[in-house]
DNA sequence: ACAAATAATTAGGCTAACCTAATTTTTAAA
DNA sequence: TTTAAAAATTAGGTTAGCCTAATTATTTGT
């Protein structure tokens, strides 16, 4: 009935590539996010299909069920809401909180995200921007697209990076770039009218804006 | 150099039991506290042997070395923070904190205990009346015995419970019974001037009071 | 001091979750 | 469409952390 550690790490990983890549999730890409092996990776599907928690097939690759959508969903609010407390109540910075939080995501107790969602005050967002699904498995909408595909001159403002990944993080920080942080062009970006910073492609793609 | 979950429990048991029996720490006392066979808590010493964190002689039983009872006091530490958390900012009662505490007893950040700390006030106690160990390794000293050991007539004050098991606590709820009550006389308790309670001597043992 | 009771250990085995290396299958490009 | 590249799988192995059952060592009560 209930998951590993490890179950719910995959569960989330195949969650966030099916994000990206319209549903289809390669083994390969779960062994990359996850850095583990491909083998290590077949091994665990095999398991979680034998759990009816996801789909899968060598081709189509695979795919959550309700079920294990649900699990990932609730891993992905229990995640981005420690996120928001690590970052209001205890101070950390937006790159610290992330790995602090992949561990706090797997505390298991039924009122626990409900709890800490009230006690945070209904936060829709985390600390990246990201959206918080509410108890009923609703995400906020996020209206915004990356950086990368935004008309030269238009005014925007930063609300999300995709790539959380403390390294990335620090070269924004770097950069001077912060969330609700107004831009003004594209690729050569002009920071809040007065700076300008150059954007490598990849990172602007990581950007999201609005 | 970091320890597991597994380890951090043993660590954990072995300060605990040490705490009541001066020191020596059987192999079954381990094995009964954390409901392990007693071969599986051989490997476990064996392992945390070898890791330093313990001396342990068959005969003498295990002891904590500095290094591992340094852990071990974190592990508690970082326990009862969190029982203050859920209890004061969440809302959760004092019967329902120790088994999430135990899970996020283990998240591992070196900043996390001291901001948390402080986040909450700097307590001294936990909901169960237990002291929290200070980053400096100093606990909140513990002026209390327990109720078995008070004499007839005495008035007292429970201060803290030895058995946190949900169990106990409801058993303690259900007879009216709660952190700061006033007792007055020994095993036949009368409760604050008014309600008359039979406590079984056992439960008696368990109840500190001051 | 010695028998009975209790504690500790050993031997052998299991499962989850990983690995590498070799092989087969699928996909994509010429 | 054939072939090269990429992906998936299989075979075989490791380690942590648990288990039971059998055996040996230690402690304790008379």
């Amino acid at each position: 009935m209930l998951q590993t550690l490890s179950e719910e790490n995959y569960l989330k990983a195949i969650y966030h590539i099916g994000k990206q890549s319209k549903g289809k999730v390669r083994a390969t890409a779960i062994a990359e996010e996850l850095t583990n092996s491909p083998a290590s990776v077949v091994d665990m599907l095999r398991r979680l299909t034998e759990k009816k928690l996801i789909q899968y097939d060598k081709s189509k690759g695979a795919r959550l069920t309700d079920h294990g959508h649900k699990i990932a969903l609730l891993i992905v609010r229990k995640h981005r809401l420690w996120e928001v407390f690590l970052h209001d109540k205890l101070g950390y910075t937006w790159d610290e909180v992330h790995d602090i939080a992949e561990q706090l995501e797997h505390i298991r107790d039924y009122d626990l995200p409900d709890r800490l969602e009230k006690f945070l005050g209904f936060p829709e967002y985390d600390p990246h921007g990201d959206p918080i699904p509410r108890s009923n498995g609703k995400l906020p909408v996020l209206k915004s697209k990356p950086l990368s595909a935004i008309e030269v001159n238009r005014k925007i403002k930063i609300t999300s990076v995709s790539d959380n990944s403390p390294d990335f993080l620090r070269y924004l920080d770097k950069q001077g770039i912060g969330l609700n942080d107004t831009f003004d062009g594209s690729v050569l970006v002009e920071l809040k009218g007065k700076r300008e910073v150059y954007l490598s492609v990849e990172a602007a793609k990581k950007i999201y804006v609005e």
